[in-house]
This record gives structure tokens, sequence and C-alpha cells, in this order.
DNA sequence: GTTGGTGCAAACGGTTTGCATTTAC
DNA sequence: GTAAATGCAAACCGTTTGCACCAAC
């Protein structure tokens, strides 16, 4: 999260917002895309990735950052937790109460400054465990 | 972690798993082939790339996928968490109890299968504190 | 001798960037 | 009017892959 700056609100970012917030599945930059070009047929896929860049560092979005994959974006930006599906590599949110606390005992037990933490979760999801699903 | 299937122990494979396991520091594979070539300086980074992948489906190592960044690697196969410095990019090992209890209720309370979990602090590290570091 | 592994270089795919043009303010 | 944002395309960069040669077993 970052001082703002200059913001302009464009019809693009606009937009860009709007669609990645009516959602609560955590497109990618090209998801998205494809999403907001539904109404603005033209917007380039740059536009899209510094628009997400710009909102997320204004703190309107969250940068996913799921491990190694391609990045996606959350329209929440309250912290809280995530199950990747390793099967179809959807991002699902958990209702699960923060670990404020670990946050905590860790900048105690240790000389770390603690700003922040991520638990992501690896699973199958249900869709995933009906289908056959060799494992 | 995968069926091994045939394995060959070459010289690349052997001085990649004793470099990586001899630092406590998570090389991504461009710092790992470097660490490499001092004792096999003709070895390509394509062959650790594919060494790393083989080596962490067979469980021998891990794959970071450390949020965002380029891939690490860690010699150390044991689920641990890690704290990232924002200021110098440096993942660092957390000495913390696993979470393990905090699967099983999530499994238990939502219908995903989980299979694991990822907890990745953000901050400053010591060092880093130190430096005047505007914040 | 068979088959998996290596080195090399090209390809890939997601993301970023340079630039001329457009647009919000 | 001016500075930020856009569209487009090229560049970037980490990673993967095809292939001819090599080496472990």
């Amino acid at each position: 999260m970052e001082a703002p700056g200059k913001l302009r609100m464009t019809t693009q970012r606009q937009v860009i917002m709007e669609e990645l917030q009516s959602v609560k599945s955590h497109p990618t930059a090209g998801e998205l895309c494809q999403m907001v070009r539904r109404r603005l047929p033209r917007i380039s896929l740059g536009t899209v990735y510094r628009n997400l860049d710009i909102l997320s560092r204004a703190g309107f979005i969250q940068k996913l950052d799921v491990a190694g994959q391609e990045m996606r974006f959350d329209g929440n930006t309250m912290n809280h937790y995530h199950l990747r599906c390793l099967e179809c590599g959807r991002v699902f949110d958990v209702e699960m109460d923060l670990l404020d606390e670990v946050e905590e005992r860790l900048a105690r037990e240790s000389g770390f400054e603690v700003l922040g933490h991520r638990l992501e979760f690896v699973g199958r999801c249900e869709a995933c465990q009906g289908r056959a699903g060799s494992h």
C-alpha cells in the first residue's frame, strides 16, 4: 500500500475495479481482461496489468501472488485465507478467523518486524473430489 | 511427491542436491546454477531446472514458490514457515510449531480435501531494521 | 546396448515497457 | 493546457522443451 499520488478515474480503471469486485473468484489478469472486454472491447491487456498494479498499490484490490502460478487478483482487501485446488487450479476463499496471534508470537520470539502473513491451503475442491480423481 | 520411476544418479544431480542442502538460504535456480558451476563449470541452467523439478517430485527437496517472486528451492523437506523481508527480498526460516490443527479444522468445516498448507510472513529482517530504513 | 540425462539454443507465456495518441482534470 | 492513462507492439525474463550427443546401469 503506497501513497496514492495523483490518480485519474478513467473508464477503464472504473470498469476493471467493478468487474473484479463483482466476482468471488480470483481471476488472472487475462481472465479479467476478457470480462472487461465485454463492456470495453478495445481495452488492452497492458492497461489491465497497469491498473491492477496501481489499484493494488493504492489498496483498492489485492494481488494474490498465489505460489508460483500465474498471478491472481482479489477485490476483497481484507486479509483472508485461500485454498488452491491442485486439480483445477482455482482459488477459493476460506472462512477462518485470522491467526493474528502468531504474528505477535513470531515478532516476540524472533528479531523480525512482522508486518503481515499469508496462509494458503492446498488440496482438492468439492467439485474435483466428485470427479473420479485418481488420487 | 510422485512415484520415483527410474532415477539415475548423475554427477550433476548429485552436486545440485549437495549444494542445495549445504546452505540454509533458499536459492533460485539461477543462483544454484552459479553455485554448482564452481564444481561443474559446464552445467546448463536447463539441467538445473530439470533436476530441481525431478528432485522435488521425488520428495528430496522442496519447491518454495515464494509468493510472486522467482521460484526458490529448499533442501529441507519438512514443512516449515518462512518470512520474506520486504526490503532485501531474502527469505528466512521461521521457527514455529506447525499449525496442523487448522488443516483438520478446515477439512471438517468445509468440503475441501486439505492436503497441506503454507504460511508465509512478510516483514523486515533484523539487518534491514538496523539500516535507517525510512520504513 | 538401452534409456535416461546433458548441453545447447530456441520457444513459451506471463508481465513489463516505450511511445505516440487520447483523455481527465 | 498538461500530465496521466491508453492501445499497441516489442521487449523482458524465468522457465520449459526439442534434439543430437553422452553416460549410467
